[in-house]
DNA sequence: TGTTTTCACGTAAACGTTTACGTTAACGTT
DNA sequence: AACGTTAACGTAAACGTTTACGTGAAAACA
């Protein structure tokens, strides 16, 4: 039969003494004497005494757990952020608890509660596409609970932020397609939300009207499930128009790989006739044939970012965020990778 | 200033009764009143009482949560393996604690203390690549903690066991390539550990003796990372031998496109000169061009079966395992994807 | 009227810790 | 002798629950 664990009262009893003392042994107090201290070490070193941790999670008020909120874990991004995440986390001895919104508000909002009543010491977010506004995580804050988003991020909430300047990254991207000599510069770009697809759509216009482009709203496609297929079908769509593009920004790199072979099968070639920048730098750009062009999405790094913030402000305590300048955004570098795709 | 969570006391007070009283109204036992009991839920509703999960744990010794050791989470095949199993914890109302072992012996017991002191409920793990005997796993099983393992197993150990048959599918991998005609087949097989390598390495020795292939050491080189570079650099030496092969059979789809690659940059067509088969299908077999045939394996169904195993025995208490008998094998089925590759 | 039931609620212990505070005995000081 | 100090340990409360058991009053019965 399985044996029970060993508490301080265990080690108390073979002792003949009490919790209290064998505890204060433990950590070393000063008002035990050195003999005791020594056969209480000894023996809990034999009965493999290792504390109770959800009993000091309920008397320190401090679970050294941080819960995470992603949309999915098969994603190259997502799943790099996780491990940057948990490394960091790991060194700084808090578990991770991770959860999945499948990008969906009310499995986020059922994920903030489980969070909220594990009593997780902080949350890392990143939101859902389909949350419009941050509210839900107004609960969090009432209770002093810290949260760092990244990534996918509310515009207005008040908290701490690690993202990429997507906007400016798109802008690298279409300027690229635009240095490389293409005149019609197709966009296939996310949904309305998450902000992030908004921004990179505004990079592309930035960069199309600062090089005295107009935009064509024929160029411009815009995608559901932001998946491999649907930038097949989209750049299908496009290139078979009279007036088809010559060079094409991708909101993701599944997407613009999915240009690339929609290009293949049309008998386009690529760079020649059509170049391709995707987004992320995920593997597939690499294994592609043409390699795909892209912008270097940092995600281990931004996730290692966001749990050092967490981190920080669960140990800085009560202190924190009372003034809403604490809070930083704070924008990692990225950079584009030419490869054959263009 | 954070407000305090609402607690049974809370409510308690602002009704002049007491902390039982209330847990019992909640909790709908028979000996509370209708009156007393509407008055409870209402204020608790109002005041948005959440039962305190870690007092729950320490309280009935339940922390309805289930604790994950695997090598690494940037990886195909767990990426979906953790999805499954999230997917359907969450579904049952159980946490996930994942933590990372890096292939590492030491950080996979270091995981294990501290799953063990979280008091997870149970622990699901693939083994680290340096673990070669599971003997750091007997903690669980002494204190009763139920244990699955899926994919990287250990032979002897008693427990719960998901994973393919990595044997009988690299049989079928290298099959097929004797099928399309390859004379001379290659593997580019993985490290001594873990047993999957062996025994996919043990499938291809089987596909050729039955077919009456003598098994050549020259054609068969080991990885150590199993990286696509390490595919690639293995490939190229085997292909530039005087004796080159016209079929490989790689450990992982990585290296097969490693294998691809190299072929493509010695001039060798693929798959008219050389034949590959990769394993796992993962999503760069499907964007590689040639696009890479290659073993399905279900990463997602191993994670959920394997949680579903582990919830199981879980609630079935103590009772389970006094038996060896009681566990399981299971094997998921693999099947063969051609593509053009072969 | 006295006894038993029943109802509705409360008391207290328990889960495993930590820690403020109390207690005891030995010793030192005047 | 009376008091204070100190060392070393213990008591008890607290964190937030659950639950076995106790209790008081009213209702039901004789």
């Amino acid at each position: 039969m399985a044996k029970n664990r060993t508490t301080l009262k265990d080690i108390a009893e073979r002792l003949g003494t009490t919790v209290t003392t064998v505890s204060k042994a433990l950590k070393d107090y000063p008002d035990i004497s050195k003999e005791t201290k020594k056969s209480v070490l000894k023996l809990a070193k034999e009965m493999k005494y290792q504390p109770d941790s959800r009993a000091l999670a309920l008397r320190k008020n401090k679970s050294n757990t941080i819960g995470v909120i992603i949309p999915e874990v098969v994603h190259f991004f997502f799943s790099n952020a996780i491990e940057g995440i948990m490394r960091y986390a790991d060194e700084k001895g808090y578990r991770v608890l991770i959860t999945l919104s499948n990008n969906q508000l009310n499995l986020e909002k059922k994920q903030i509660n489980l969070l909220f009543n594990t009593k997780v010491d902080g949350v890392i977010v990143s939101m859902a596409n389909e949350s419009k506004s941050a509210n839900h995580f107004d609960v969090l804050k009432e209770y002093g609970i810290p949260l760092v988003m990244f990534d996918k991020v509310s515009r207005n909430f008040a908290c701490n932020k690690v993202k990429i300047d997507d906007k400016y990254s798109a802008y690298m991207a279409t300027q690229h397609l635009l240095e490389k000599g293409c005149q019609r510069v197709a966009h296939i770009r996310g949904p309305k939300f998450p902000l992030n697809s908004i921004a990179r759509y505004e990079g592309y216009k930035k960069a199309l009207e600062e090089n005295g482009h107009k935009v064509d709203a024929d160029l411009i496609k815009e995608c559901v499930d932001v998946t491999l297929k649907e930038g097949y079908d989209l750049a299908y769509e496009l290139l078979q128009s009279p007036n088809k593009p010559d060079g094409i920004f991708a909101v993701t790199d599944q997407v613009g790989v999915g240009a690339i072979q929609a290009a293949q099968v049309l008998g386009i070639k690529v760079p020649e006739e059509l170049k391709v920048v995707g987004f992320s730098d995920s593997q597939v750009a690499q294994i592609v044939r043409p390699s795909l062009t892209t912008i270097h999405q940092p995600g281990y790094e931004i996730g290692e970012t966001a749990v050092k913030l967490l981190i920080e402000e669960i140990e800085l305590g009560d202190t924190y965020g009372d003034n809403q300048m604490d809070y930083r955004q704070i924008i990692l570098d990225t950079y584009l990778i030419q490869r054959e795709s263009t």
